[in-house]
DNA sequence: TTGATACTAAACAATGTGTTGATTTTTTGT
DNA sequence: ACAAAAAATCAACACATTGTTTAGTATCAA
């Protein structure tokens, strides 16, 4: 009973971000966020720089709320499915996430470009191995070499995706839904 | 005849790098790049701010300059070997390499975990592709899916040295050569 | 020693930062 | 429709950093 209350966000609120979020990101695709400027945001925005700290404290605070929003969203995105280590599952979830990363493609490329921050990189992978690693943990590895396995396969399927969205997206021979699964499922066999 | 005067480089300018890079690099493990200042970097080296001018635009400018001798510095220590398809061979380099990070673990933790620079990235990238996938360009791949490849054991390869240095360069079961080896060739053999 | 080069110190305008308090506008609940 | 609450605005503030200039000093290489 208690929490059930979700209070309504003023729209005020809502435009206010939203178009602070929008301006951010048009400059990021600009310029090195190291040059970006609290007051261009906002003139940008046309939002009064007290109200940008009203909500957020500075440029870094506001990518790490987006970057937030994203994971969240991508969450909910693939609640609706259902596990299996049925192969062709895995192919079409991956299949949804890549569709998801074209809808988006514009602020996923940002995002992912910026690594700096270690929290973010995780829970990327932790999508990533919770995909395509389930039986990778199942088996009796030893642990050690494990984590550096899912270094490896993580970090890589990130990089791999920096490469499509920079390229276009041009869907290669193989699905990118297939060579992930491929590298990181064959990758793992040397080890067993 | 022309370019073979190799200026010799003022001792005073040799230590206003040195001293400028060392308490950059020092500041860097403190605090995020955003935060550190022109000036503070000056007042921990001693060093008057024009001079920084002098001989950096800014933090960055100095950072990427990190970046370039570290690469050439690399290229300098592994020059002296000479390329085999041979496995121990390539095991072996890769283990030169692994020293040459160990020894100089500071700096390459600190680099490698901003990259958001592509350059230096792909730099490193290069590095790890020439040594790691000789035979894999040799065969007969659709190109386009071997570029996606190379991302993906590239980038890959990164992250698991990331992982390497965060945890304090334990040495694992297998030696990290052998899984980097491993898990680049193992994972081709799904495209054959 | 000498000429060249590099560093320092001080001053400068320009820009961005983060916070304040008073005021206006919009939303919300009744 | 109205009053209370919440949010955005505005102007002003002290402050720090930036990047550049100028003149003087120290160090270097030869």
């Amino acid at each position: 009973m208690e929490k059930q209350k979700k209070k309504k966000v003023d729209r005020r609120v809502q435009y206010t971000k939203m178009v602070l979020r929008q301006s951010f990101i048009d400059l990021l695709e600009k310029y090195p966020i190291s040059k970006i400027t609290i007051k261009s945001i906002c003139e940008k925005a046309d939002i009064n720089r007290t109200t940008f700290y009203a909500h957020y404290a500075d440029q870094y605070d506001l990518l790490n709320q987006i970057k937030q929003e994203l994971i969240d969203d991508v969450h909910v995105y693939l609640a609706n499915f259902t596990f299996h280590d049925n192969k062709s599952e895995s192919v079409q979830l991956l299949n949804k996430i890549f569709e998801y990363i074209k809808e988006n493609s514009k602020i996923c490329s940002v995002l992912l470009n910026d690594t700096t921050d270690a929290a973010f990189y995780e829970q990327i992978m932790a999508i990533v191995q919770n995909l395509c690693m389930e039986q990778l943990t199942k088996k009796a590895f030893n642990q050690n070499t494990v984590d550096y396995i899912i270094s490896f396969a993580a970090t890589g399927s990130i990089g791999l995706i920096r490469k499509w969205l920079d390229t276009g997206m041009k869907e290669p021979t193989y699905t990118m839904a297939e060579i992930i699964l491929k590298l990181t499922n064959q990758g793992l066999t040397a080890f067993v």
